[in-house]
DNA sequence: CTGATAATGATTGAATAG
DNA sequence: CTATTCAATCATTATCAG
């Protein structure tokens, strides 16, 4: 899959790339017993390809020297289709065509070839459904005809569809309820789980983003890390605030302990000052997820006059809405008929941060909600990491991805792992010197490296760091949410959004570090 | 230029009603 | 069973003041 390109795409060159995605693709329909295996690098004949670490380049490099009809070629067949689908689709629509489009059209040319088959291109199958086909999922194929009209999804080839006849469009990943992932501190859980062999490391690793994604997502990642089920969780189990987010990562998952102190569960404990003015009509106990913005003041404002000359019990048509803004805004109550939005201090200690960690160094109150908008809970976090505790006694090395204000190491450091050497990327300057200060502030002796784009971490750079400072114990990382998250009103573009993407990055980095790993072994 | 402020729905799945 | 309602959601953009 890491091809280098010395000059600007030529022909054949192009369609040399494009086969080898499509052999990677379809190679799952060959091999219906196994699972699916996308990695170019982990195969056997990995090491004598020597594709892997001596390459600079990387799918978005290269990408950018295709001309606007060889992106969509590519495009179209990341999302599954065949070449020869792609092309012939980009001849019917026009170039000027959007790729979501092109897959219309490829779909509706699908749908006359094969009119009586449904389903879509395995690798946005769940690896449930290359096994067996639940009771759940039979009972979808009634509404499929309906939702089928706005799919702009690949469809499955004919001959994988006869073994399972499953429409995967209508909600294949479906998420466990209650939200607890393999278990909770002091409960019974799933002590054991099967790994693919492909996802087993070194090294560990570990992977988390929203879990109300759109349909599909997570279907991809999961097949994108190794087939690995993503571990759905809510944080409102860990701490006073709702954070549903799913980890994909091949850590063992029995005898895991969590941080001490263990956080207040509900808002009143939290923040006892909002006990005292708390009306009794607000039945909120806990928080709904943490945000990158606050409401405004206008709206505080607003419900201070529509609770104005109200006495104890305001009319239900009140209630309802000040009620709905507290929910949609994250308001506690601060004083009599007055609510207003959490602080950074109090986002801080909710997300299992110590205090003031991103207060000062020149960072201003809203970078500071943007960032901890966007991080970890710490003791969610930890809980799941906590496993690599007796298992590196000495400490780790740790490559952490989209670092942010550094949750992960914020994490390791609570667990009492001692970091021997972090290679944190981080694109925010912002961030990363919160994460540079907290290293000093907590008189870490090993080596904070820092960098500043995962697109450009290249094999070449990775196994130069992996030989001086050894390979990595742990790869974490969690790729921007912005195209997946509901909170996105404009530019929800799912996996392939500009940001969202780069969640690929995370994978061609991760395979490295596999790959290297298993050289060096 | 930075930083603060305020306004801006849609996509989901779950719960409920019919 | 279908149809409707409810509820949650790691955000983006425009604007203004300094």
């Amino acid at each position: 899959m890491y091809h280098c390109f010395s000059g600007e795409g030529n022909t054949e060159i192009i369609l040399e790339t494009l086969l080898t995605y499509s052999a990677l693709e379809n190679s799952p329909i060959e091999q219906e017993d196994f699972p699916v295996e996308f990695s170019a690098c982990s195969g056997e004949d990995a090491l004598e390809n020597d594709h892997c670490g001596t390459d600079d380049s990387n799918d978005q490099d290269y990408k950018d020297t295709f001309s606007e009809k060889d992106k969509k070629l590519l495009t179209l067949v990341e999302m599954g289709f065949s070449v020869e689908e792609a092309a012939a689709a980009i001849d019917r629509c026009g170039l000027d065509a959007q790729v979501l489009e092109l897959a219309d059209s490829i779909h509706a040319a699908q749908m006359a070839e094969e009119p009586d088959e449904t389903g879509l291109n395995p690798r946005f199958m769940t690896s449930d459904e290359f096994g067996h086909c639940s009771e759940r999922k039979r009972r979808r194929v009634v509404t499929e005809q309906r939702k089928l009209k706005r799919s702009c999804l690949p469809r499955r080839r004919r001959d994988y569809v006869r073994k399972c006849p499953v429409d995967v469009d209508d909600a294949p990943m479906a998420i466990p309820k209650p939200m607890i992932g393999f278990g909770l501190p002091f409960e019974k859980c799933t002590t054991r789980r099967i790994l693919p062999d492909s996802a087993i490391g070194p090294p560990y690793f570990y992977y988390e983003n929203v879990a109300l994604a759109p349909k599909g997502v997570w279907d991809t990642i999961s097949r994108f890390l190794y087939d690995i089920e993503p571990e759905f969780v809510d944080s409102k189990y860990f701490c006073a605030s709702a954070r549903k987010r799913a980890y994909i990562h091949n850590l063992p998952i029995d005898n895991r302990f969590p941080l001490l102190p263990i956080p207040p569960k509900t808002i009143q404990e939290a923040l006892p000052m909002t006990k005292k003015w708390w009306p009794k009509w607000d039945k909120r106990t806990q928080l709904n997820c943490l945000q990158t913005c606050i409401a405004s003041a206008k709206l505080t404002e607003r419900i201070r006059k529509a609770l104005e000359g109200c006495d104890d019990l305001p009319p239900p048509q009140v209630q309802e809405y000040v009620l709905g803004e507290c929910r949609k805004w994250n308001l506690v109550w601060v004083g009599h008929h007055k609510v207003a939005p959490l602080e950074p201090d109090e986002l801080e200690m909710l997300l299992g941060f110590p205090s003031n960690h991103t207060r000062g160094g020149g960072i201003s109150r809203t970078e500071r909600y943007r960032s901890l908008g966007n991080s970890f809970q710490v003791n969610t976090v930890a809980f799941h990491l906590s496993v690599l505790k007796k298992m590196f006694p000495n400490g780790i090395n740790l490559l952490s991805l989209f670092s942010g204000i550094g949750g992960a190491e914020v994490a390791l450091h609570r667990l009492g792992i001692p970091l021997k050497t972090v290679v944190s990327v981080e694109k925010s300057k912002i961030n990363r010197n919160i994460m540079r200060s907290w290293w000093e502030q907590t008189n870490q002796k090993g080596n904070l490296i820092d960098l500043d784009d995962v697109q450009q971490l290249s094999g070449d750079k990775l196994e130069k760091l992996m030989k001086l400072y050894g390979g990595f114990d742990l790869v974490v990382g969690g790729s921007p949410c912005n195209n997946l998250t509901g909170s996105n009103r404009y530019t929800r573009d799912g996996l392939e959004g500009q940001h969202s993407s780069l969640f690929y990055d995370y994978f061609r980095i991760l395979d490295l570090v596999k790959c290297i790993m298993a050289r060096n072994s």
